[in-house]
DNA sequence: CCCCGCCTACTAAATCATTCGAAGATAATG
DNA sequence: CATTATCTTCGAATGATTTAGTAGGCGGGG
C-alpha cells in the first residue's frame, strides 16, 4: 500500500484531475476528450496508473473499461495549492499573497466586494 | 542569447533566488552560506549557471569568484507565481485564491485588518 | 469460429530537475 | 617557490515527469 504523503499534482495531473472533477468518474477514453490539448490514449492511461499509485485517482476495474474518479475535490487540492504557494512564496504571509494576487490582475469591484465578503466571513468565524 | 520566455522559477532555484534577494548580489560560496539546507559548493554552482542560462539571474565573472545577481525582484516573481497559480488552478478567480488561501491557514486578525487594507487601496485606485 | 475494434499491460525513451565528484586553474600563504 | 585554499569547468548519475509504441486480451459481427 503505502500511500506516499498527498504532494501537489504535477501539471498534467492537475489537468487531468480538472476533467475528472467536471465530469465525474470517468474512463480513460472520456479523460482523453475532457482534455485540451490532444495526447496519445495510452498517455492518459499511464498518467492516471501513475495517478492511482500516488493515490490521486481511484480505479474501478469491474467494467471492461476501468473507470477513473478524484480521490480528492477540488477544494481540497485547491487548499492544498494555495498553502503551498503562501508558505513557498510568500512566507505565510496572506496579505501579501492577496496583494500580489491582485496586483496586474485588475481585479473586477465584483471580485473586490467578493473578497471582502470572505474575510468578514473570516473575521465572523474568528469571534 | 536565446531567452526563452520567463517561467517560473523551480523549487531550488527559488531557494536560491531568496538567498540573492536577502542578501544581494553574492558570490557562489555566500549563497551557499545562505541556503538552510547543506548543499555540496557545486551543486549551487550549477544551479546558479543554469539559472544565469534561463535568464533568473545575472553573472559578473570581473571578479574571481563570479558575483550573482537576481535579475528580477521579489514582488516581480511572487507576481508571477500568483498569477501562474491563478489561472492554473483557480480559473483566475481571485475571490477564490484568496478564500482557501485563508481556509485552514487561521488568519489573525492583525492580518485580516491588512487584507482589508489591500482592497481599499485597490479600490481607491481603480476608481 | 474468426476477425475487428477497444482496452489494458508492459516497455521505453525523451526531457527536466537536482546533485555532486574529479580535475584543472588561479590566488594566497609560508 | 612550493603548498594550500578557493573557484570554475566538465561530466555524469539519479530520480521525476511526460509521452507513446507494441503486444496481448476480450467481446461482438459476420
Amino acid at each position: 500500500m503505502a500511500r506516499r504523503a498527498a504532494r501537489r499534482p504535477t501539471e498534467v495531473e492537475l489537468e487531468i484531475l480538472k476533467v475528472l472533477w467536471e465530469r465525474g468518474p470517468s474512463t480513460v477514453r472520456e479523460v482523453r476528450e475532457g482534455l485540451l490539448r490532444r495526447v496519445a490514449h495510452t498517455t492518459v492511461l499511464t498518467m492516471l496508473q501513475i495517478m492511482a499509485e500516488k493515490g490521486l485517482v481511484e480505479c474501478d476495474r469491474s467494467s471492461r473499461a476501468h473507470v477513473y474518479r478524484a480521490r480528492e475535490g477540488r477544494p481540497t487540492v485547491a487548499r492544498r495549492f494555495a498553502h503551498d504557494l503562501l508558505n513557498r512564496v510568500f512566507e505565510g504571509s496572506a496579505p501579501e499573497l492577496v496583494l500580489y494576487a491582485l496586483q496586474g490582475k485588475k481585479a473586477t469591484p465584483e471580485e473586490l466586494r467578493e473578497i471582502r465578503r470572505v474575510i468578514d466571513e473570516m473575521e465572523r468565524r474568528s469571534k
